[in-house]
DNA sequence: TTACTTGCAAAAACTTTGCAGGCGC
DNA sequence: GCGCCTGCAAAGTTTTTGCAAGTAA
């Protein structure tokens, strides 16, 4: 993710090396907040604007998704495939991304219906990961 | 809507008209913003509060979707279909619903991978509306 | 050294809450 | 007339912008 950074023509910074870290480290996916809290440990006198000033740039170069919750704020994940999508626990909040989404059957049929015309879409789907799963069942 | 809204129990006062009557005619989304303004044709007192709080109760009654858009703010769209989902134009910003989702193959294939269950979806398509097909053929 | 980065503070944008007056029923 | 509803104002959140000091190369 660094190096990928750098050979965008970003500079190589402690700020940027703590964000990308609290990045990876979070299971799936994380708020700013959650980030900035994370990244501290890396990094003590990081600031919440460089954290969505990195994001920005994460995003820019595909090495990051957004995610939107319900709650209003967004949520960042690290992408890790080509095209991909993410699956998010409701239970634990941990995002794991999944890549083959077969929506060609789904967008025919629109298409078809509605006359639009599909350029892309977006999906996320909700559930219980597999450790919440043995959790609960006790 | 307004039936259904009486039917749960809440008034029907003149602001919750507004609101009502500027969702539907909005071609499909609007933010709590443009609400407002269209809204204010049919009764120029409204305020942007009750926009927020009408749109709550609806829904709550299901009767209106709340979308998400890329630059941080929500929109809303009137549900017309039990389990629906838009396709939103990118170049006029009209949304329509559709139903009829086929995710069973994509939703089996994410669970066998991950290990996850997948209790709840949530789909946005993007493209071009039949109308801005036309358009821009020119 | 030079230009890019950073972090604080302040501002902006969106949404929620409190409350006195108004309106539906 | 009673109680829900409204709209203003103010507060709370999340995100963006300005700027002087700091750091990478």
């Amino acid at each position: 993710m660094l190096a990928a950074l750098v050979k965008a023509g970003h500079s190589n910074t402690r700020a940027r090396r703590a964000v990308i870290a609290a990045i990876c480290e979070t299971g799936g996916q994380a708020s700013p907040a959650d980030l900035l809290a994370s990244g501290r440990v890396h990094h003590p006198a990081l600031g919440l604007v460089t954290v969505y000033r990195t994001l920005e740039i994460l995003l820019e170069l595909d090495l990051v998704r957004k995610l939107h919750t319900d709650d209003g704020c967004h949520s960042y994940a690290p992408s890790t495939h080509h095209h991909g999508h993410h699956v998010i626990c409701q239970q634990c909040q941990r995002a794991m991304e999944f890549e083959g989404c077969d929506l060609e059957t789904v967008v025919a049929a629109v298409e078809a219906r509605t006359g639009f015309q599909v350029r892309s879409h977006w999906l996320e789907l909700f559930g219980v990961c597999p450790e919440c799963q043995t959790k609960s069942v006790r």
